[in-house]
DNA sequence: AGACTCTGGTTACCGCAAGTAACATGCATG
DNA sequence: CATGCATGTTACTTGCGGTAACCAGAGTCT
């Protein structure tokens, strides 16, 4: 058997891959995760077993379907973090690309924080492993490599780039849950409140009359 | 049907109740999330329907038993919290608190935070509704409330409040989820470095030689 | 005593989704 | 033409959430 051909194949396998992921994407932003497999199969115009054969099992086509998702985002995030700016507008900046991104498509951003879902069998043992969604963790790693990059913390810069890191992603994160759902502002108030908190207005805030603060 | 007898079969109730949750908390420890009302009612000496009788569906006995871990939780929390001690002390007693917590029941931790799972069938319309674990927003809302009764924030000092309470919890959950799987450094190390963040040392530090900073 | 109902329990089932086995078909190559 | 091999299908198994229907014992009313 000569390249070519199995070239070809590959070329094949990839563009139906990509098709069939395309159409996952679809049913899984209606249908919301826990879109059932037959679902996706049938808006592919196929049925399930060769969803099967390309992914393995769900949590394969999840994982795929998630990684294109996450690429995506923390390429745009990447090119905030990029901008020429001082390090306020940039964080802001970043704060406001991620929250953009997640207002517009709140569903991709759900998906994305639960890809999990119960594992039906064998895989016990679960026990401490596969805590949250690999986009935070990622998101975090992310982080911490420019905070290390391009600021001077002194020794111990590493851990500290990567608590710092996972701890402003998680802080991003929450936050935008939050607002998501109970919308008390507007993105830019948020923004603003967040950026402030990492500026240090919590230890810089007085305590109110009558009592020690918090 | 005299109040009596109406108040014995209340209390018995009651008490049927607590040792269902005990055999529930038993097992959902033992197999992770995902242990199947099967095996939760076999450990618990009985069969299923009884299961449901009790709590109407797997959300509400999985509800029930969050609701008993997040109540103990947020009490130590809030101890922590109004111990008598100066701002950044506090606030460190928080989050080792709360590391501690997760560091010594993983199990727990990790069953709060991912009691969803997918939604078996009707409930569609989910869209943007239930994002993260109920554990996040209520530790979040308490903080907000803590931290606005405390602190004099100036105008906006709800709204302010809010946003740091859940971008705060959100921060120490994932800085404390990454630390969980990684084991990076000891929790002293971590609190410090959290509680530096929040210090606005990331505002404070310089950049390094050679680029603008983040 | 015997009928009545209330409460806690069981068995046996439905529907549905994940995952698989076995079978069919089209197309390139020896 | 026969042989692979990829692509696809139907039909099945297994396991779980959830429910309907039935069952037994204890207290109550007449």
């Amino acid at each position: 058997m000569d390249t070519t051909q199995r070239t070809d194949q590959q070329r094949s396998a990839d563009r139906r891959r990509r098709e069939l992921l395309e159409a996952a994407d679809r049913v899984v932003l209606r249908d919301g995760p826990g879109a059932s497999m037959n679902a996706i199969a049938a808006e592919a115009g196929i049925t399930k077993p060769i969803l099967y054969r390309h992914f393995g099992d769900k949590g394969g086509l999840y994982a795929a379907l998630a990684k294109r998702h996450t690429d995506a985002l923390l390429d745009s995030l990447r090119a905030a973090l990029d901008a020429p700016a001082d390090r306020r507008e940039r964080v802001e900046a970043t704060l406001d690309t991620y929250l953009s991104a997640i207002e517009a498509r709140p569903q991709v951003y759900r998906f994305l924080m639960h890809p999990a879902e119960g594992s039906p069998s064998g895989d016990q043992g679960f026990d401490v492993g596969k805590h949250s969604a690999p986009l935070l963790r990622r998101m975090g790693e992310e982080l911490a490599q420019v905070i290390e990059e391009r600021l001077d913390l002194g020794p111990g810069s590493h851990q500290l780039a990567r608590v710092w890191g996972h701890g402003i992603v998680g802080m991003m994160h929450a936050a935008g849950d939050w607002w998501l759902g109970e919308r008390p502002c507007s993105r830019a108030e948020l923004v603003r409140s967040l950026a402030d908190l990492l500026w240090g207005r919590l230890a810089a805030a007085g305590d109110k009359v009558g009592g020690p603060g918090f």
